[in-house]
Formats: C-alpha cells, structure tokens, sequence
DNA sequence: ACGTCCTCGCCCATCCTTCC
DNA sequence: GGAAGGATGGGCGAGGACGT
C-alpha cells in the first residue's frame, strides 16, 4: 500500500469514528449488540446524479470501497434500496431526518471551468476564525474544479428527535455548517454556500488528499458556541432563514475597485459613480450600516485624482441603500474590473447565483402553510359555530381564501392530519365544512353551556381520558381536544 | 324513488417555485 | 439555466344527504 493510499484509509478511519460496526455482518453473528448505521458510497458523479451506489453498515466495507469518487461522510440510520425497475435500484434513506450522527462538516469551493487555481500556501481561504483560534481543515481534497475541505469532529454528534419530534443538533449543526461555509466565502467567492451541508462529498483516495492535519479536531461545543456569537452579532434584523448574507465586501474584486483610481466617464463606458454605485451595493448587501457606507463613500472619494461632486455622492448613496437592489451586479463587476481592475479575475456571470424567496405579495401562488395561516384566522374570526367548529362552505371557502377546490382539500387535509386543525366534514346538500383550532376548542369548552360546571372543570384538568366519567359528548370533544396541537399564528399574519 | 345540491377522489396538462 | 417537485385548476363521475 502507497503512502497515499494508507492516507486516504486514514482519512476515512478518522472521519467515520466508531459509528458504524468495525466488522462486516457475517451470517451467524449477533445482531442484537451491533451498531446500527449506513453510509452511502457513489463511484462516479453520473451515478451519484442517479443516486446509484452502495450502503454501508460497517467500517470494514466503507474502508474496502476506498477508491470510490463520493460518499456520505456522517452517518445515517439506515439505507435502502428502491427497485426503479428490473435494472435499476437507487439509494434511499441518505436524508437529513434520517442522520444518524454528524461525524464532520465539509466546505467545498468549485471554480468555473478552467479557472481551478494551484493548490498552494495561498489559499487560506479554508482557514476559519472562531472565537478562541483558527480552525484549520483537518483534509483537504482536491476535486476536478476545485477543493473539499473537511473540519472533522473530536467526536460524533449524535442526532436524537426530541419530545416535540424535531432534531435539534440537526438544527444546530446546520447553523454551524452554515456559519463555516460563509467564512469561508467570505474570503473565495466561489465557495459553495447552498450545497446540502449532510449530503455526499468527495471520497479521500490515494489521488485527491492534498493535506492531511490531525493534530486538533474541533469539539461542537467550541463551534456551536462560536456560530451562535454570530448569530448575536448579526442581529439578522429580518427574521429570515439562515439565507446567508451575501458578503460582497471580502472579495477580491472589492478590495480592487475600492483601491482603484477611477476617471470620469470615457467613451459610454462605466465610470465613477458605476464604480461606487457597485461598491456601495456590495456594502449593502453586505449588511454594512448606512454611516459605514457613507464614510467609506467619502473616503473613496477624496482618494479620486477627480472626485465626484458631493450632491452625486450623497445621491449615489441614497440610491444603493433604497432597498431597490438586492446587491452588487456581478456583470456590471466584471465589466468596471475590466476596465479598471485588470488584475482581478472576477468569475462567474449575472448575479450571485442566489434565488431569493419571493414575497407571497410577488407570487401568483400560495404555499399551502400559508394558506393554513389564512385559515387559522379565518376560522377564530369565525362567528357562525357547530359544537366549537366554524362552520364554511367549500365554495365559501374558496371566495374567501382565493384557493382552488383540489388545493382546498389537499389544505384541509394536510392541517388536519398534522392537527393543527380538527376537520369535520358534512356531505351532500346542506353539506359543510367545520373546522376548530385547539384554541378555540379550548374555549368553547370553556363556555359552551351543555356542559356544567364539574364536566368542564374536568376537561381542561384531566390528562387522560380515561381517568375521568364522560358523557359520550364529552368523550367526543375531549379526544378533539387533546388531539389538536396547539396553533401558532405569525403575529404578522393578521386577516 | 327521484332530482338536486353538495363533497370527494382521480386524472392531467400546465404553470410556478425552489434547488442545485 | 435546467430539473424536480409542488400547486393549480378544469373536468368527470361516484356517492352522501336532503326535500319533495
């Protein structure tokens, strides 16, 4: 075995940890003790499109596919097969849910075609700053436009569902996965931001290890304490998902334009206020304060062998921080680097690949949880009841929420079946439709005049139904109740 | 028993949104 | 920019519920 090979058996040891069970399963042996896990192993990215590969449950047979292009370096519950036909079978079970235990995160930066730089000392991009030290990559892969790096785990991070059914080191490790790939596009613009952070990533082999460090893995402790200092410090104002601030400011085209010396307008070219018009959209984009923005205009400015008139400046200021533009123009980088950055390469065309998620105001189509919002409210304000049920008509409720009949339906039955809702239903002529929040079950239990004192007392206290003496009426609201999750309304969200 | 009004399930082409 | 997955919306027929 060469020296690389054992690296790359190395690497992979490293980054599996104990998750799986060491041995292959034999016919024969115990199954009770043995660990339960699957990792995923693709041999080439036409397969991996398929989802075409093999499952692994244990490190002897990960380590003996050694040599394969992809696989999911942290571990899941279990895999599956799917028959697709005759031939064919494909991977399933590699989804997030299903993580069994995140074993490292990994950064992967991809260039355009030929424009994959060396590898060399320079590249410090995968360095991140946390709030102790410098975290370095623990390996470093190289891919056929680009680099993978791994920051591997001093220990696996189990993934466990709580009380409530969600996953919140799932939650967390995303945040930190997150966290590592903005710092690391902070400094190369063509790090892969929007990659599935649990997904499949580069195999070490003997052929793609190009540095190998174990002297430090990091602890989640140390990380998720550091992503969540960030999180404070970005006070990320718009309570969006973690979209990522698109940090303009820490590229290399920025630092180029804002050192360069721009003369005014030559013939139907971009010019001085272009150039800073670019800039400033980058700062904004970039969360920078007005003031920061406006102190660096000045600034810019006065560095011009001829500057801008002050009214232009103040101008061009108010128009990028409008809210109009979303950020620096890549085209219209490329183009003022051209002219006045030639040393800058600015890669990449239009915008900065990010699709940002339409307001519902800008669709034509609703998500169906927005309609649910709507029907939350819709139902509360709702004055015309059946047994703490309001009551609508299908077509009703079509006028009211602007929802198509099929999309109706498939709404009713998705907030009932996650019980947000209790749907009851009356067919044929009269027919109707009743829905109940627990909100507001909760209070016709309260009132409703049916029932006497002692019986409601024992509906909002008894825990379990059993316990108490019902009527069937009561036995009947009391499963609605309890059944019924609690509704949670965006205070935003008023119809 | 019958007509009418209503829900509901299925189909499917098309459009929209989101992800990569 | 392209693909995947989801939503839409029109149509049709089955079948429940009600009034007559």
């Amino acid at each position: 075995m060469s020296f690389n090979e054992q690296a790359a058996v190395d690497a992979v040891t490293t980054i599996m940890h104990d998750v799986l069970e060491k041995q292959r399963y034999c016919k024969g042996d115990a199954l009770a003790n043995r660990k339960i896990g699957a990792m995923f192993v693709v041999n080439g990215k036409q397969n991996l499109g398929k989802a075409r590969g093999k499952i692994m449950t244990s490190q002897e047979s990960v380590l003996s596919a050694v040599g394969a292009t992809h696989w999911t370096p942290n571990v899941f519950r279990y895999g599956k097969y799917r028959k697709l036909n005759q031939h064919a079978k494909v991977l399933t079970g590699h989804e997030e849910g299903n993580l069994k235990a995140i074993t490292c995160f990994v950064v992967d930066v991809d260039y355009p075609a030929g424009e994959k730089p060396e590898y060399g000392w320079e590249i410090d991009c995968f360095d991140v700053q946390l709030l102790q030290r410098v975290m370095s990559p623990n390996l470093v892969l190289g891919t056929p436009h680009g680099y993978q790096a791994y920051y591997i785990l001093d220990e696996p991070l189990w993934i466990k569902r709580n009380d409530q059914g969600k996953l919140p080191a799932l939650i967390s490790a995303k945040m930190v996965s997150s966290a590592i790939r903005n710092a690391v596009a902070a400094k190369n613009d063509h790090t892969d931001v929007g990659a599935n952070h649990f997904g499949f990533f580069r195999m070490p082999s003997a052929d793609n290890i190009l540095e190998m460090d174990e002297d430090t893995y990091a602890s989640f402790a140390e990380l998720q304490e550091w992503s969540m200092s960030l999180q404070k410090t970005a006070k990320n104002s718009d309570g969006d998902e973690p979209a990522g601030p698109r940090d303009q400011i820490h590229t290399a085209w920025f630092k180029a334009l804002a050192a360069a010396d721009v003369d005014a307008m030559k013939q139907g070219g971009l010019a001085r206020n272009n150039t800073l018009f670019t800039l400033l959209l980058a700062m904004y984009s970039s969360k920078q304060p007005l003031s920061t923005a406006s102190k660096f205009a000045e600034e810019w400015n006065a560095r011009q062998t001829d500057p801008l008139p002050k009214r232009e400046l103040r101008s061009t200021l108010a128009s990028a921080y409008s809210g109009e533009y979303q950020g620096a123009e890549l085209s219209f980088v490329k183009e003022l680097c051209t002219q006045y950055a030639p040393g800058v390469t600015i890669h990449g065309t239009g915008h900065a690949w990010k699709h940002i998620k339409r307001s519902r105001e800008e669709r034509q189509h609703s998500h169906l949880d927005e309609w649910g919002v709507d029907l939350v409210h819709l139902a509360e304000a709702s004055t015309d009841r059946v047994n703490g049920h309001a009551r609508f008509g299908v077509e009703q409720l079509e006028r009211d929420l602007k929802i198509g009949r099929r999309s109706l339906m498939r709404l009713l039955d998705k907030m009932q079946a996650s019980g947000v809702f209790s749907v009851q239903r009356k067919r044929g002529r009269n027919g109707c439709i009743l829905v109940a929040t627990s909100r507001m079950m909760e209070e016709y239990v309260r009132t409703d005049k049916r029932l006497n004192a002692q019986e409601r007392r024992e509906m909002l206290k008894v825990k379990n139904q059993q316990e108490a003496e019902e009527t069937p009426f009561m036995v009947e609201q009391l499963n609605l109740f309890y059944t019924l999750k609690p509704v949670e309304v965006p205070p935003n969200q008023r119809y």
